[in-house]
RNA sequence: GCUGGUGUGGCUCAAUGGCAGAGCAGCUGAUUUGUAAUCAGCAGGUUGUUGGUUCGACUCCGAUCACCAGCUCCA
């Protein structure tokens, strides 16, 4: 009848239609650690029946696709154990993630940590009955009235939401009973470690204006040691969390009264963006960048101009009364466009005058919703490298490609490069209200860009998300992940024509005509706060000896030697280098514990030996950098690093 | 903005309705030391703020502010 040919090499062959499991045990594939199975491609639980000839791959933990039917599973325990202990609970959706599981609840029940333990207790009751899990199809008619008889009025909704040929499938184990597509492990008795990590909230169908439900984390492992593991390395990282080392670092602090979103940067905070800030300038300038300095708050009527006002009056602090049309109002700029546009408006341009590329380190306020703030990664008040080129249409493409290159060399001197992921942020056809323009408009920033992406980055290296364009614009957001997995956007390229022609914005080309030009809108690094947090993480604070706020710690042994010590420091500041000297009336093992836990590149110890020499002995905070000596040659080897941002 | 959590000196934490405490950091003095914490003393708090319950509140209740994670939103 059919044949199953596993991706081992293994074929077996059959007459009746036969379960996977049944084949793989036959031919002795089959191990505790098999969990699910990948048929002709499509992922599926071990009891799925083949009749005809397919192929097999057989899953572990260990496959992606694998541990995501683990962690589903998973995801059912858990709500077979919230039905037990809080019947009333109704049900609504419970998918695995990249690194768990969640489920979300419609519930009087406050999921609090003590009610958490509780569930996973009853979790472990499951487990540990190792119930069946069976797969069963019912009619539409048959399903919507097992659901309504369950009162599980989410699971109906989703029912009639689905289109009239689709199969609808259930998974039962013990009294338990889903909607689910699956597919499933083969009994609940395989899931022996798991951890409920948080409970939050979460607006059903991920709306707003929906009801808020109760969705509750999860981790699940096969093994105890694989949880812990997990958990371990989840408490390493979260020892990178900027937002703790660089307080403890004295990058940045908070303060109630100052607000949210408000951080103090520390002098060493300060320190390092200054360097990185200079450094934009000066690369901008070298490639042909204009540096403007603008306001940072306009009158109402700029941002009328803009769409501002009409889309993005939420997200500004707005000083005097936004609604009295009779008195001056203004509102702090929440990005630097309007400003910038300015400067090419000054006078009639010219097609000579094209690229005009226009530099500016600007900042920004934005008064995010106050549950939106994180560390340095989301502020209400931020300084970008903002940047804006206003070019002919035959410069698009080869300005893009800059942008893409400039954006390349910052984040690759950063060391974020390899971190980064591109997303192309595009308009969602089906809300006009949002965006700026007519859809003719967008369907040409859309596509020209579309092409650019295509032809610099590849299709396959970019994903697109709907409806996350700017309100003026398709984006290429650049998107680095922090600590926590989540992803931000560090740089944007964006093309843009709808704001030029806002601002009547226009140059006399080679025919004599008025033509509108091309816009870019783009940032170099992107935000100076946002950059910093992420390499604090990406560094743990042990950042490159060009952006270290001190490079270098001179120690005396003992006093005797801080003469030497002084003099030895003042050089190195004559070179160019930040050096500090630590001369305190401390023991020498406790000044040097320090000078390791600021994470300073370079101490350097002198005594009797050093000062009769001329010498220094080093010590680094990478392995190998160390040694002793002549304060020259180190001079020279920490000036090279810092020239050369060797990271 | 919403859900959950947290808030005690600069930092890390103790005190479970009955006297607000420790270590580190800070200051003063002593110590003159060769590679991860020298010794002693001193000072520092209206327990985020605010209202209530109580004979009595860091502790219980309400409000508010801030911080953390998630949702939604965004550089």
């Amino acid at each position: 009848m059919g044949k199953i040919t596993f991706s081992s090499g293994e074929v077996y062959s059959f007459d009746t239609p036969v379960s996977v499991y049944e084949a793989a045990r036959s031919l002795e594939l089959t191990s505790r650690e098999v969990i699910a199975a990948e048929v002709s491609g499509v992922v599926t639980e071990l009891s799925h029946v083949v009749e005809g000839d397919a192929t097999v791959k057989l899953l572990t933990y260990r496959d992606p696709e694998g541990a995501k039917v683990f962690r589903h599973t998973a995801a059912h325990i858990m709500a077979q154990a919230v039905k037990r202990l809080y019947p009333e609970t109704k049900q609504t959706i419970g998918p695995a993630t990249d690194t768990g599981f969640f489920q979300d609840f419609d519930s009087e029940v406050s999921f609090t940590p003590e009610v958490l333990t509780k569930i996973e207790a009853e979790m472990k009751k499951i487990v540990k009955e190792n119930l069946l899990i069976e797969r069963f199809e019912l009619p539409r008619n048959e399903a919507l009235k097992l659901m309504k008889e369950a009162d599980e009025p989410y699971k109906v909704e989703r029912i009639e939401e689905l289109p009239e040929d689709a199969v609808i499938s259930f998974y039962r184990q013990g009294e338990y009973v889903d909607l689910c597509a699956g597919p499933h492990l083969h009994s609940t008795g395989a899931v022996k470690a798991f951890k409920l990590t948080q409970s939050t909230g979460a607006y059903y169908k991920g709306d707003q204006n929906n009801k808020m439900l109760k969705r509750v984390y999860g981790i699940a492992f096969p093994t105890k040691d694989e949880l812990n593991a997990y958990v371990t390395a989840q408490e390493e990282a979260l020892k990178r969390d900027h937002n703790k080392i660089g307080r403890e670092l004295e990058y940045f602090t908070t303060v109630d009264s100052v607000g949210q979103g408000l951080p103090i940067l520390l002098p060493k905070g300060a320190r390092t963006i200054q360097r990185l800030q200079r450094w934009i300038e000066d690369e901008e300038e070298k490639r042909g960048y204009l540096l403007t300095k603008t306001p940072l708050m306009a009158k109402r009527e700029l941002y009328k101009i803009s769409g501002h006002w009409d889309h993005y009056l939420d997200g500004m602090f707005v000083i005097g009364d936004p609604d009295d049309e009779t008195k001056e109002c203004f509102a702090l700029r929440p990005m630097t466009c309007p400003f910038q546009y300015q400067v090419f408006l000054n006078k009639k341009r010219s097609y000579r005058e094209l690229p005009m590329r226009l530099g500016e380190t600007s900042t920004l306020f934005r008064n995010e919703d106050s549950g939106e703030m994180h560390g340095l990664i989301r502020v209400r008040q931020f300084t970008i490298s903002e940047g804006h080129l206003i070019l002919r249409p035959d410069q698009l493409a080869e300005e893009f490609k800059g942008c893409l290159d400039l954006a390349k060399y910052c984040l690759e001197t950063l060391g974020l490069w390899e971190d980064c992921s591109f997303r192309f942020s595009q308009w969602d056809p089906a809300r006009t209200d949002k965006y700026e323009g007519t859809p003719e408009q967008w369907d040409e920033a859309q596509s020209i860009m579309g092409e650019l992406l295509d032809t610099y980055l590849g299709r396959e290296n970019y994903v697109i998300g709907i409806d996350e364009a700017a309100f003026y614009g398709p984006k290429l957001d650049i998107q680095c992940k922090n600590v926590f997995g989540k992803e931000d956007t560090i740089v944007t390229i964006q093309v843009d024509m709808l704001l030029a022609k806002k601002f009547g914005m226009e140059y006399v080309d080679r025919d004599n005509t008025m033509k509108t030009p091309y816009i870019i809108h783009r940032t170099s690094m992107g935000c100076y706060e946002r950059s910093l947090a992420l390499i604090l993480e990406k560094y743990a604070g042990a950042l490159p000896v060009w952006l270290s706020p001190t490079q270098v710690t001179v120690i005396p042994v003992v006093a005797d030697f801080a003469a030497y010590a002084a003099e030895v420091t003042d050089r190195m500041k004559a070179a160019g280098i930040r050096a500090e000297l630590d001369d305190r009336n401390e023991k020498l093992g406790y000044r040097i514990r320090e000078a390791q836990l600021s994470k300073v590149p370079y101490m350097i110890v002198v005594g009797e030996d050093e000062q009769c020499s001329g010498s220094v002995t080093v010590r680094a905070r990478t392995e190998g950098e160390g040694g002793k000596f002549t304060v020259d040659e180190f001079i020279a080897k920490v000036t090279d690093e810092i020239n050369t941002k060797k990271h």
